[in-house]
RNA sequence: GCGCCCAUAGCUCAGCUGGAUAGAGCAACGGCCUUCUAAGCCGUAGGUCAUACGUUCGAAUCGUAUUGGGCGCGCCA
């Protein structure tokens, strides 16, 4: 519809143009739902913003405006109001087709071709497997997943990926940690280091690494302090203490301590699986770093690197200089000990994802991560491919507040709430909802008792009421033998107010679509979802359904149908559910 | 110190690339169930849009500065 008075106000203003009342067209013509029933569906700022380069009054231009604009059948008519704005009043059966739309196309009503042909990589979470996902993380998954959902839906060809870092000192810090929880469920006493991670559910992955091995490595317990330095909390250095054990594990274990890493990651990264499947986010592809490692590319990337020439040696260490590139200053790729870094990693990741040929790659990132980017595009940049195609969008921290507190969260001390407990307390539907309900960007507080004690504070329900409403009614005309026929439904009958402030909302729909996916807000639908469902219930109040003038009732019916669509259309891609009764 | 993000009603937040009287939920107050689910509807009250300048027909929105909060600034990942 947008597009239509687009053609048609460009086609008036083209004429001015020719006859010489204004110099140029305007850049963009802008057109917009009014929000107010008194200035009609659309209105457009054209002359306001004509007036100036042209010298004229604004109420003039957009007489003028209109007396060249043609003759259309479907718009009612014209009004020039306020400082000069142009609004438009569509006809009633303008307005009144898209219910039939809605119902002619069922549950792909609202699915679009804006991204036609075009393929998109959507890393997401991402998260370290070194523990379970905590609510951190959930809002990273259930804003991934949205964003996933609506590119889908307006026709972009998505994948969705999960980095698994499975490699560097993390991991062996992870392996310590479950080979000293074994050593102590197998009945060795031993001191616990203050950097290993703490939280119990090392303790069950090496309860079943007893359970297989029994004690085949329990003869190592003595030797694992020997010749090791103090710990943090003994007056020592925390953070050698633990790389002096890891040594000593890798020693003597040998080939042993892959296998015990093998059934830790395994064991984690399965449950991060299971647990965002259940959340209803799904991936298409789990990319391992320690793959890049194990094929070559992390080092043959390095190498095409250093061919660029913005890469130095300093401190028997390699650089690469992303100060070339804009970034605050320069970073290692390859430590002095040889090892390449985190980063170099990432790069040979990022070239890689490149290389898979996709038209935009998206990664959504902690907050944190932000002082990351520079070096990331510059990487990108260096070898040659373009920074623009990367867009990373940022998540900010989900704050925790149990009892009017805020909780303190470290995966290290295993001291966090999980996202698995956070779904079993306020539900999978709340939790999806909740977390995108606010701008990425924006800091999040996510009140525990609130979400748990209270649930019918959060608008997910209230949406979800109004479609099990709905859902309601068609089974009571079911039962007085009312049967719907949209065939029969005269939608020009619905002349009631709260009618066409619902029919308004309904035409608003793919326009939130198309805005929410292109800008990555996902928030702009659900909160869309709650005016449709607000301007339902108002509806509800006003007007009943089920009435003895059967044409009526079948106009009414057909429109909360198509409304009922739209609930489940919009609810699907956010994840959460449409039940037929609460 | 430098960089990024944020600041809107008592609380939690919307406000679409500047646009018509700044909106919603919760909390408060007052109405609405012999009628399709009251997890609902309608109404009232509540804001110097952190502050100060600037840009212009027009600013919560753009620019600069200040204040206050979050995060980042490793040869960790």
């Amino acid at each position: 519809m947008k597009e239509k008075l687009q053609n048609l106000l460009n086609q008036s203003l083209s004429a001015l143009v020719v006859n010489g009342t204004i110099n140029s067209l305007p850049a963009k013509i802008r057109i917009d739902h009014t929000k107010d029933q008194k200035h009609g569906d659309y209105a457009t700022n054209v002359a306001l913003i004509l007036a100036k380069q042209n010298k004229c009054s604004p109420k003039e231009l957009a007489k003028i405006i209109i007396e060249q604009l043609d003759e259309s059948e479907f718009i009612e008519k014209m009004e020039i109001a306020g400082p000069g704005f142009i609004n438009f009043f569509l006809s009633e059966e303008t307005n009144t087709a898209v219910v039939n739309e809605i119902i002619s196309q069922g549950n792909s009503y609202g699915s679009s071709s804006v991204g036609e042909g075009q393929r998109v990589l959507l890393e997401f979470v991402s998260a370290n497997p070194t523990g379970p996902l905590h609510v951190g993380h959930g809002r990273g998954a259930a804003y991934g997943a949205s964003i996933s959902n609506l590119l889908r839906t307006i026709g972009f060809e998505v994948d969705n990926e999960y980095y698994v870092n499975d490699a560097g000192r993390q991991m062996d810090i992870l392996t310590v940690s479950i080979f000293f929880r074994y050593l102590e469920i197998i009945g060795e006493k031993l001191r616990f280091p203050d950097n290993a991670y703490q939280g119990d559910y090392i303790k069950v992955i090496a309860k079943s690494i007893a359970l297989k091995y029994e004690k085949k490595w329990q003869k190592f317990a003595s030797a694992m302090f020997e010749n090791i330095c103090k710990d943090g909390s003994e007056g020592g250095n925390k953070e050698q203490h633990i790389d002096e054990l890891i040594g000593k594990a890798k020693t003597v274990l040998g080939v042993d301590f892959k296998t015990i890493f093998h059934i830790g990651i395994n064991s984690i990264l399965s449950g991060i699986k299971d647990d965002l499947a259940d959340f209803g986010v799904n991936y298409e592809k789990w990319f391992s770093e320690q793959s890049l490692i194990d094929n070559g590319l992390a080092k043959s990337t390095v190498e095409a690197l250093q061919k660029t020439g913005h890469v130095y040696k300093k401190d028997k260490a390699l650089w690469f200089k992303t100060t070339d590139f804009g970034d605050e200053k320069d970073r290692v790729v390859v430590r002095d000990n040889n090892l390449h870094t985190y980063f170099a990693s990432d790069i040979a990741y990022h070239l890689e994802k490149f290389e898979r040929g996709y038209d935009k790659i998206i990664n959504i990132w902690g907050a944190d991560h932000h002082g990351y980017i520079a070096r990331v595009k510059a990487s990108i940049a260096a070898l040659n491919h373009d920074p623009n195609k990367l867009v990373i969008l940022l998540v900010q921290f989900a704050n925790l507040y149990r009892s009017g507190k805020k909780v303190q969260m470290s995966t290290r001390s295993g001291s966090f709430v999980t996202l698995e407990e956070l779904r079993n307390e306020v539900g999978n539907d709340a939790a999806r909802f909740f977390y995108i309900l606010r701008k990425s960007e924006q800091h999040m507080d996510f009140d525990l008792d609130l979400a748990k004690s209270k649930t019918n504070e959060n608008p997910v329900f209230y949406i979800q009421y109004a479609h099990a409403r709905i859902c309601s009614v068609f089974r009571q005309a079911e039962e007085k033998g009312l049967q719907f026929d949209v065939k029969k439904a005269n939608i020009t009958l619905l002349v009631e107010d709260s009618e066409k402030a619902l029919i308004k909302e309904l035409n608003r729909y793919k326009g939130v679509l198309e805005s929410s996916a292109l800008q990555y807000e996902p928030h702009q639908l659900a909160y869309y979802l709650r005016e449709l469902a607000n301007n339902f219930h108002s509806y509800y109040n006003a007007c009943p359904f089920l009435l003895d003038d059967v044409a009526l009732s079948q106009a009414r019916l057909a429109l909360i149908f198509a409304t009922k669509q739209v609930l489940v259309n919009g609810l699907i891609i956010l994840g959460v559910s449409a039940p037929d009764s609460m």
